[in-house]
DNA sequence: ATTTATAACGAAAACGTTACCGGGAACGTT
DNA sequence: AACGTTCCCGGTAACGTTTTCGTTATAAAT
C-alpha cells in the first residue's frame, strides 16, 4: 500500500481554473476574493482533502508556530501538570509544542536549546536544571529568540519568570506550624543553592524572625539530593540530635514522605511528638498515611501563563518585557500537623 | 533590545566569497568540495553561530523530522515515563517530538491527528482514547502517514501495535495470588470494554481455569472509572458479599489502594483476610501501607520501542508493516499479597 | 599537442506558500 | 465621454536549502 500524494495549492488551482495566488486568498478569507470564489475553493479544498503545507508556511513567514519546552523531568507529577497547562494554552493560542527534558543535566540542556534553535521555534519555555552554571549559553539564545523561564528559574538570566511565590508560601507554611503550638522546627533544604530551595529557606527564616523563635543551625539540615531515600536518611539524623525538634519542613512532598516513612517505623508519633510539612501537593501525599499537609503548586497555571506571557512576547519581538510573574499557592492542611 | 537576525546560506556564501551552493555542499560533508574549504566554511560556520533553518531544509527535502504523540492524559506516571521513551528514542534516531494530550476526549483526538497531519509529521504515535469508536478517520489518517499505536490500542485499527502482554501479565499475577492459598479472587475491571481491561480480565479468567477455580459472576466488578475513589466504594460493596472474596484483583493501581484504603479503615488485615493486587508498579504503590503487590509495565520500553517501528515504516514508505509487538512485564511481589 | 578524465566550484531550479504589485472590468462621478 | 474608484483576480518574487547540471581549471593519457 503507497501513500497517496498530497494535494497543494497548486492541484487546486488547475482543477477550478484559477491562479495559485486566488485560491491561496480564498482559503484564507481575504477580502479581495468575493464570497462566490471562497466558498467554491473552500468546498473544493474540503472535498479534496487539502491541508496547508505548514511548513512551507512557515518558512515563508518565517514563524513555526511552535514553542520549544525544556524541563529537567517529565515524570514527575507536577512538572505533568506544567505540561499540560502549557499544551493547553499553547493550542488556544495557535501554537504547537516540542516537548524536551533536560534530565537535569546542564550539558544536555545546553544541547536541547541549540536544538530548539535550529528548529526555529517561535519561542522557548524554560525550567533550568539543578546545577545550571554557565548561564552564558542560555543568555546568548535569549537574544535570538523569546525566552521565558517557569518555575526552576535564575535571577542571572533577564527574561520574564514564571513563579510561585516560593517565600511566602514558605513563610505562610511554617508560621501555620508555629500557629500549632511547634516551637523548634528543623527544615530540609538542598545543599545546591537552587532559586527554589532558597526562597523556602527564606520563607522559614522570616517565619521564625516574625515569631521571635531562635534560629538553630542544628536544625537546618541539607542533601544534594532531595529525594524520599534521604527524607529517610535524614529522619534518623534528626532524631539522633540532642534536642530533638518537634517539627519538620522539608521542601519537598518527597523528602517529607520519607521521614513519614522512618518516624513510623521507630514508632514517632506524627503530628503530636514531630509534625511533618512537606512540599507540592504531589499525588503521594494523600496516600501517605497519615495524610501530608504541604503546599499545594497550581502547576497547570504556571505552564498556561507562561505561554500567555512567552507568546505576548513573541508577538512584540522589538521590545523585550522581563516581568517576574508569581503564581499563588495555597496550604492543605491534613493529618501530618494536625490532630484529628 | 532587538532580537539579531538569523544566519543564512547565503551570509556565509558573501563573506566568504563561495557560492551557496559550495557553502552547503561544505557543510554536509559533500566529496566534491576540497578539506581546505570545507574547514573553512565549517569553522566560519561555527565562528558566526551559524544554524541551518530546519524549516527550509524540511520544506524541500519533504520530511520535517518531527514525530507526533498523541496520548490520553500527560500527567500519569505511566504515561510520562511512555513519554521520557519516546523523546529519548527519537532524539537517538533524530527526530522532534510534538506531544498532545486528547484528555479521554475522542472528538479531541480526532482534531488533533488532523492537527499532526496538516504540520507535516513524518509519522504518528497514538494512544487510543477509552472511547474511541470512529475508528474510521483514523484509519483514513494512516493512508496517509505512518502510524503505530501504542498501550491503549484497537483491533480494528490495521497497524503497528506496541503493547505490553497484559493478558499474560494478568494470568502470571492471579496465579500468584493463586499461589499464595487463595481460593475466592474478585476482580475490578473496566465497564467500558476498553482493550487492556478485556484482556486483564481474560487473564484472570485463564488463570482462574487453568486451577479449576469456578468463576463466580458476584466477584466481577466493574467500574466506569477506574480511580481511587471508586476502589473505596467497590471495596464496600465487596465487605458485603454474602461470601467474602480472599482476595482481590483491580486492574489499576490507583484502584487498589482506594480498595487497601476501605479495608484499612475497617480493619480487614491485608493480605490474611483478603489480598489486594494491582497492575502498572505506580510510584504510589510503595507508599501505601502495606505495599502493593503489582505488574510493573515498562513504559520507557514501550515508547523506546514505538519510536523504533514508526522510524522503520517511516523509512519504508512504500511497504506497511502491521506487527503486534508484545512487551514483557514482571510481578512485583510486595506486602500486599505476601506475609512478612 | 590534443583529448579525456577528474576535481572543485557556480548557476539555477525546485519545494509550497504568501505578499506585493499590477491590471482589467464594472461602476459611479464629474 | 473622460476619469477615478473599487472589486477580483493573475503574475511574480521571495523565504533558505538541496540538487542537478554545467563550467572551468588542472592533471593524466593518448
Amino acid at each position: 500500500m503507497r501513500k497517496k500524494a498530497t494535494i497543494t495549492l497548486k492541484n487546486l488551482a488547475e482543477d477550478l481554473n484559477l491562479s495559485v495566488s486566488t485560491v491561496s486568498r480564498a482559503l484564507n478569507n481575504h477580502q479581495d476574493i468575493r464570497p462566490a470564489t471562497k466558498e467554491l475553493v473552500c468546498s473544493y479544498a474540503k472535498k479534496m482533502n487539502y491541508f496547508p503545507n505548514l511548513f512551507a508556511k512557515g518558512f515563508r513567514s518565517q514563524k513555526t508556530h511552535i514553542i520549544g519546552l525544556i524541563v529537567p523531568q517529565i515524570s514527575n507529577y507536577f512538572t505533568s501538570t506544567v505540561i499540560e497547562g502549557v499544551l493547553q494554552e499553547a493550542e488556544e493560542k495557535g501554537y504547537r509544542v516540542i516537548v524536551s527534558e533536560s534530565k537535569n543535566c546542564p550539558d544536555k540542556q545546553e544541547e536541547l536549546i541549540q536544538m530548539m534553535r535550529q528548529f526555529g521555534v517561535d519561542g522557548l519555555l524554560l525550567s533550568l536544571t539543578r546545577k545550571t552554571k554557565n548561564v552564558q549559553n542560555i543568555i546568548a539564545a535569549a537574544e535570538r529568540i523569546p525566552l521565558v523561564l517557569l518555575d526552576k528559574v535564575s535571577n542571572k538570566i533577564p527574561c520574564t519568570h514564571i513563579i510561585i511565590n516560593e517565600e511566602q508560601a514558605a513563610f505562610e507554611a511554617v508560621e501555620h506550624l508555629i500557629h500549632t503550638g511547634k516551637k523548634n522546627i528543623a527544615i530540609i533544604k538542598e545543599t545546591e543553592k537552587s532559586f527554589n530551595s532558597e526562597m523556602r529557606y527564606r520563607g522559614y527564616l522570616k517565619a521564625l524572625k516574625k515569631h521571635n523563635l531562635p534560629i538553630d543551625e542544628q536544625y537546618i539540615l541539607s542533601t544534594e539530593d532531595i529525594s524520599l531515600q534521604h527524607g529517610q536518611r535524614l529522619a534518623y539524623q534528626i532524631l539522633s540530635l540532642q534536642k530533638r525538634p518537634d517539627a519538620v519542613f522539608t521542601i519537598t512532598d518527597d523528602c517529607a514522605i520519607g521521614v513519614i516513612k522512618t518516624f513510623k517505623k521507630l514508632q514517632i508519633k506524627i503530628p503530636d511528638d514531630i509534625a511533618v510539612l512537606g512540599f507540592s501537593n504531589s499525588l503521594n501525599s494523600t496516600i501517605i498515611s497519615p495524610k501530608l499537609t504541604t503546599v499545594d503548586q497550581p502547576g497547570q497555571k504556571i505552564g498556561a501563563t507562561s505561554v500567555k506571557y512567552l507568546v505576548e512576547e513573541i508577538n512584540n519581538e522589538n521590545q523585550v518585557i522581563s516581568k517576574t510573574v508569581e503564581i499563588k499557592t495555597h496550604l492543605v492542611v491534613r493529618e501530618s500537623t494536625l490532630k484529628l
